[in-house]
DNA sequence: GATCAGCATGG
DNA sequence: CCATGC
DNA sequence: GATC
């Protein structure tokens, strides 16, 4: 019941929340919390000449992106999963664009480049080979049903006759598969389409030959758009050309594994799969023996990397890896494996339970994407791990990653994680982020796969990954995923406040580049309105100091409303963030209600704006009595750039899991909810409700019932999680 | 093959 | 309802 | 991608 908050006097907001930095002084600074609120000076000056919003960004120039097939509008507009969403990309190289948002990576961007991102006949980038026409151009029409051009075939390539269906992807189906349903129907009804027969009599064999991947689903569309037929199944009688997926950076070898074949005909063509998309771009067959195209007949991975034999690999393993390591190898191995093992027997749950799912892993396509491709290893029988284990949640993430043995290995597969969350690859971002998370726990060095293949979250392809980055100390996808074909203007527009993927998807899609391009125009929401104009300045990133100015600033004008409001400043910022993205304020008071605290927040947001401390609203509450949240823009003064700030009313009896929630990270609350919905429990940002009842599609039925909002630590405690200080919840 | 958190606001 | 954001 |  009490939880500090009652018993002591509210001088300022100390007392408030006292009780969460009681208990968790273990490291975290103190800095935040006493001296905080004790004077709440406002004397804001501004101390040195901020940077000021740089508005270039708005102007930038970038090559024109005139002629160009019309692919981005069919799929601007038909791409709607929005969590799977994609489109090709099979317009490949362009730098890539840092980006600084962290959550907003892992949460789920797709940098999708449905527009190339050169100008596609316009100039000709220096890796961009001259094209050499091997045949003539082939016109290509743009609506379904024109004229097509029967064209003279390219002699060297033999062309075949449509085969069998059911050798065939049925790549409408496998894209309605995949999305929703609510939006099935505008993925039939497509509209404008580019369409050409200029694949026509070409038979291709993707590798890997999965539709997992919505970027290569999209490409195999494409060039069935032009013609194409897409084998789903290997068979050397029918294919024309085997197209290599250029982001695995294959080499030959690994090329004839996955086609479990010792050498492909003579006459089948194997390629990048950039090769086809060139084509089309240029709109003609350009010649594929170019150098560009080559599948590698030696490993790609920069460090000469060991043959690429992963299974047996414990002999190139020793061969690469320093001289100190092996002996210690051996014996770690040995070591580890056991220590794994003996852990493993101690996990509640462990029954020598034997899965039994291994027979799809050698099907074909029914393993997740590109299966095939890494080693086919033989299956270990696994036993099953503690179901608590692997949550985030449940340890200490207070970002000391140093000294971990498989740091190198840690980094490797965060970045991976980063760059699939920017492709919009979520879940995979996720089952990186686990597999990292792990690792991170392991107090001794992860050699092989198969002691990787042991840890909890850690599966087959990612243990082998793991092994890879060992011996090689990198991984080969991770190479191209650094330059990766990120589309600037759409990671520009992404960054914009209200924009999303479909926006930005949309918006590139009609060509634009610039900041500018969009206000001038596109029809903005009010708020895109804003996010577009104060791009720049909602893109850096807010000092911690600053951060307290605003949060002292705001305090007070709510102590002058009513001097019984207890504010806090949450977020990064509770974290103890050196810097924040935004400004996160909750607000509450002693027993209090939403209505009574709905209040306040108009009566606050109102005087702050005649202060003219807030500068706008962008996402406040709609009704009178309702609404929790309000978004908008503060400054501390004219010289400093508009500041995200977000306002949390929270009626009293719920402020312990307000303060969970606002706290974060975003990554830690969904690892706490999806716990607390394992355990039968359903946990949000009012509380802790018992006895949920979910049904089919794991809906929740019933609301439940509450169990405990007032109090944060109690509901780790209910949960069985070790309490947490903020700082430790960096997940 | 389903799941990977759960909810608020704008339009 | 969907998109976007926390 | 991993898990059930
Ligand atoms: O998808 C999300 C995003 C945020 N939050 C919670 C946790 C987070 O800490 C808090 C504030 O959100 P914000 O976007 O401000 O994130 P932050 O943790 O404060 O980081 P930043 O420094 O980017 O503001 O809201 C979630 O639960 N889910
Ligand atoms: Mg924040």
């Amino acid at each position: 019941m009490t939880n500090g908050l009652d018993a002591k006097p509210n001088y300022l907001n100390k007392a408030f929340f006292d009780d969460l930095y009681a208990l968790d002084n273990t490291e975290s600074e103190d800095e935040n919390d006493v001296n905080l609120f004790t004077i709440p000076s406002l004397a804001r000056k501004p101390k040195a000449a901020p940077p000021q919003p740089d508005s270039a960004t708005m102007k930038e120039t970038e090559p024109p992106k005139t002629a160009r097939l019309a692919l981005s509008d069919a799929e601007g507009k038909n791409i709607n999963a929005p969590k799977t969403a994609s489109t090709m990309s099979t317009d490949w190289p362009t730098g890539e664009t840092r980006n600084t948002i962290s959550r907003d990576i892992r949460k789920d961007l797709r940098f999708t480049s449905s527009t190339p991102t050169k100008a596609t006949n316009i100039k000709v980038h220096k890796t961009d080979p001259m094209p050499k026409v091997t045949e003539k151009v082939k016109p290509i029409d743009h609506e379904v049903g024109m004229v097509k051009t029967p064209g003279p075939k390219f002699e060297e390539v033999a062309t075949k006759p449509k085969p069998p269906a059911h050798l065939c992807w049925n790549l409408l189906e496998e894209k309605l598969k995949r999305t929703p349903k609510s939006k099935k129907k505008a993925v039939v009804s497509r509209g404008l389409i580019e369409r050409s027969d200029l694949f026509d009599g070409y038979h291709f064999y993707f590798i890997p030959n999965s539709v997992k991947n919505p970027v290569r689903l999209r490409a195999m569309e494409s060039f069935h758009e032009h013609g194409a037929c897409i084998l789903k199944e290997w068979d050397p009688n029918w294919v024309t050309h085997i197209l290599v997926d250029s982001s695995w950076n294959l080499d030959y070898a690994e090329v004839l594994k996955d086609l479990k074949t010792s050498s492909v005909p003579d006459h089948i063509i194997v390629v990048l799969d950039i090769y086809p998309s060139d084509c089309i771009k240029y709109r003609r067959l350009v010649d594929h023996k170019q150098f560009m195209y080559d599948v590698p007949r030696t490993p790609t991975a920069p460090a000469s990397p060991p043959p690429l034999s992963l299974p047996q690999s414990t002999a190139n393993f020793i061969k690469e890896t320093p001289p100190r390591s092996y002996s210690d190898s051996s014996k770690d191995t040995g070591n580890e494996l056991q220590a794994a093992i003996l852990e493993a027997k101690k996990l509640p749950f462990l029954d020598d339970h034997y899965e039994s799912s291994s027979s799809k892993e050698l099907n074909v396509d029914s393993d997740s994407d590109e299966s095939r491709i890494a080693s086919p290893r033989k299956k270990a029988p696994r036993l099953r791990k503690d179901q608590t284990f692997g949550f985030q949640c449940m340890n200490k993430n207070d970002g000391t990653t140093k000294n971990n043995p498989n740091q190198r290995t840690i980094e490797i597969l965060s970045e991976m994680g980063d760059y699939y969350a920017r492709v919009r690859d979520e879940w995979r971002s996720m089952s990186y982020r686990k597999a990292v998370a792990t690792l991170r726990k392991q107090t001794k060095k992860i050699w092989f796969a198969s002691e990787a293949r042991k840890l909890p979250n850690i599966g087959e392809r990612l243990a082998d990954k793991i092994e890879e980055i060992v011996q090689t100390d990198s991984l080969r996808r991770l190479e191209y995923a650094r330059d990766e074909p990120g589309d600037a203007a759409l990671k520009l527009f992404l960054g914009v406040y209200g924009a999303g993927l479909k926006h930005a998807q949309q918006w590139v899609a009609k060509g634009h580049t610039t900041l500018q391009d969009l206000l001038d125009k596109e029809k903005l929401s009010a708020s895109q309105r804003i996010g577009v104009e104060r791009h720049a300045d909602f893109a850096q990133r807010i000092p911690r100091e600053e951060v307290r100015h605003h949060g002292e600033l705001v305090i007070k004008a709510a102590l002058e409303i009513d001097g019984e409001l207890k504010l806090e400043i949450m977020g990064s910022y509770r974290r103890g963030a050196k810097d924040c993205g935004d400004i996160d304020v909750m607000i509450t008071k002693e027993d209090a209600g939403n209505r009574e605290m709905r209040g306040v927040l108009d009566t606050l947001t109102t005087k702050l704006t005649a202060m003219g401390f807030l500068k706008c609203g962008l996402a406040i509450p709609r009704g009178h009595d309702d609404g929790s949240k309000w978004h908008g823009a503060s400054q501390l003064s004219p010289e400093l750039p508009w500041r995200r700030i977000d306002f949390l009313i929270v009626p009293w009896a719920e402020r312990g899991a307000a303060l969970l929630y606002f706290t974060g990270n975003d990554i830690f609350n969904r690892s706490m909810r999806l716990l607390a919905s394992k355990k039968g429990y359903r946990l949000n940002q009012r509380g802790l409700y018992k006895d949920v009842i979910r049904g089919p599609q794991r809906q929740k039925i019933t609301e439940g019932t509450l169990v405990e909002g007032e109090d944060e630590k109690r509901i780790f405690k209910i949960l069985g999680v070790p309490y947490r200080p903020p700082s430790d919840r960096n997940c």
